[in-house]
DNA sequence: CCCTCCTTGTGCACTCGCTCACAAGCGCGC
DNA sequence: GCGCGCTTGTGAGCGAGTGCACAAGGAGGG
């Protein structure tokens, strides 16, 4: 925040729209790779081709963020890192609780990518009392109810479900109880939470329907193997993934 | 394109909008929760409420299959499901490969919710000679070099990629030339694929940077600034998930 | 000091998706 | 046989997002 270069007359420069929200990351992530090859500035261009968007896209999200660039040379590479790293709240420290440790919330517990972006999972909880106890990467497993406790003592702002589908909405409401007020479901079931409260959702089997939706219309239903199949339907690039899911209730 | 469809006749009566695909599964999901309640028909109003959408949505996205419902009625719970299950391709086998049988790849080998919908893991490939011959799930981990025969001889269609970052266009690029038009990629990279190959990707770390942007601008944790408070960013019910991601080259 | 080159920032037109509101249509009771 | 109530199917209006094309404007060379 501090002082707010370029167009901030007043408070926020401007409101940023979801789908450049959604796009950030992929900047972030862009810059990053950049900023290790020592390269100081980019164009719009180069950037829209890591970041896999069009140029005239990349340039539209970053002026919600204010007048960064630098025309005739591009955008400064540190800069719009910080700038972006701000905006998504990257700079700081994100604890994050995982709850149901099977197949899934291990892979995640044990996954190393978090850190880098803050991210850092700090409890995991399960409902079987023989996985409490039990540690994965160091961290031990608690037990659900002393959730309240666990999201209180450690500022715990993220949660994550990986539990069976049916106990999806039972979880979610617990960690809504225990004052977490954003959560990421990856149980195949409609979770609905109160307004405050930020959902979203990774639903495998959603995305594989999709993929066999748009595959049945291509090469046929009968898989041939000749590549020139010349699908029916032909959708230009472009097309957005998913919408799927609901964002609900970013109020305070 | 050219004549306007209809329905009654049996071909695809219209061209499915992109985000009500996107949806068929929730819907597929809550009808077969409410087959197992032996209920046999439902209405647009019950079936949002189950699946988390507007109504209306619901009848809008069901009318593009046809005019399946009952006005004064309701949908045949029964044949509604049988038809979106037909559209999305679910009443065949889809045989998966999954590459990198990593945390994330084992988690995902060792999953029992695919098979329900027609997606089998067919195949687990590694580059890891160490990872070669082990098995899981009863599946036997296979060297990377023998993709195209795999691939040829199970008739895979889907591919997953669950290996590291740096080397996802990599492995993208060996499922394609083996023949896969359908990938999903969970690795955090920008992964281009050729026309008439579908891409879709999970990204933990841009779900997570979505939320901590929203719980930024929430009245977080650590609350400072702001004039207005809490109530500041005031984002009403109904904010759709994502958009990010390309869904890439789906002509035939 | 001006001119040219290059890239940004954005106005605009267009597409897509969402929601409302209501007429059309079906079944049931009388 | 006829209306009545309920639910579907959809036209219309609206808002969000996208991509084009170009003017605005900084940098550097002559
Ligand atoms: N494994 C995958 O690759 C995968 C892929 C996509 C989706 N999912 C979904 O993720 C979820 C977890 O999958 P999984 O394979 O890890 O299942 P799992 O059965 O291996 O793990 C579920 C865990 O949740 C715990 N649990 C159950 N009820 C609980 C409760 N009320 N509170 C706290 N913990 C509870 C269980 O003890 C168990 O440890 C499921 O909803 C699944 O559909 C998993
Ligand atoms: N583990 C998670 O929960 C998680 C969450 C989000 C995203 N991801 C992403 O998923 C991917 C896998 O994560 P992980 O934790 O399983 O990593 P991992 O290191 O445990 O597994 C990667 C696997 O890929 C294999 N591999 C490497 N190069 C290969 C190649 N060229 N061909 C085939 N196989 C190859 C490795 O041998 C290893 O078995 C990463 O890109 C990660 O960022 C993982």
């Amino acid at each position: 925040m501090s002082d707010r270069p370029g167009r901030g007359h007043s408070g926020t420069p401007r409101r940023i729209p979801e789908a450049t929200v959604a796009r950030l990351p992929l900047y972030y992530r862009a810059l990053v790779d950049i900023a290790e090859h020592r390269i100081s500035t980019v164009s719009s261009e180069r950037l829209a081709e890591l970041a896999g968007v069009n140029a005239a896209k990349v340039r539209k999200d970053l002026s919600y963020l204010g007048s960064y660039g630098t025309r005739g040379v591009g955008y400064d590479v540190e800069f719009l890192l910080h700038q972006i790293s701000r905006e998504l709240g990257l700079t700081r420290d994100w604890p994050v609780a995982i709850v149901g440790v099977g197949n899934l919330g291990q892979a995640l517990a044990n996954y190393k990518g978090f850190g880098a972006r803050g991210f850092r999972i700090a409890a995991l909880v399960d409902a079987d009392d023989d996985k409490v106890g039990r540690e994965v990467d160091g961290l031990a497993i608690e037990p659900i109810r002393a959730l309240p406790e666990i999201v209180a003592e450690r500022q715990i702002s993220i949660g994550m479900i990986a539990t069976p589908a049916h106990v999806a909405q039972e979880v979610a409401d617990l960690l809504v109880a225990a004052g977490v007020r954003s959560i990421l479901n990856f149980a195949p079931a409609v979770v609905a939470v109160p307004d405050g409260v930020s959902m979203r959702k990774v639903d495998l089997a959603i995305e594989l329907q999709i993929l066999s939706f748009y595959q049945l219309r291509k090469g046929g239903p009968a898989r041939r193997r000749d590549r020139a199949a010349t699908g029916a339907m032909d959708v230009e690039e472009g097309l957005e993934q998913g919408l799927d899911g609901l964002h609900q209730g970013m109020a305070g």
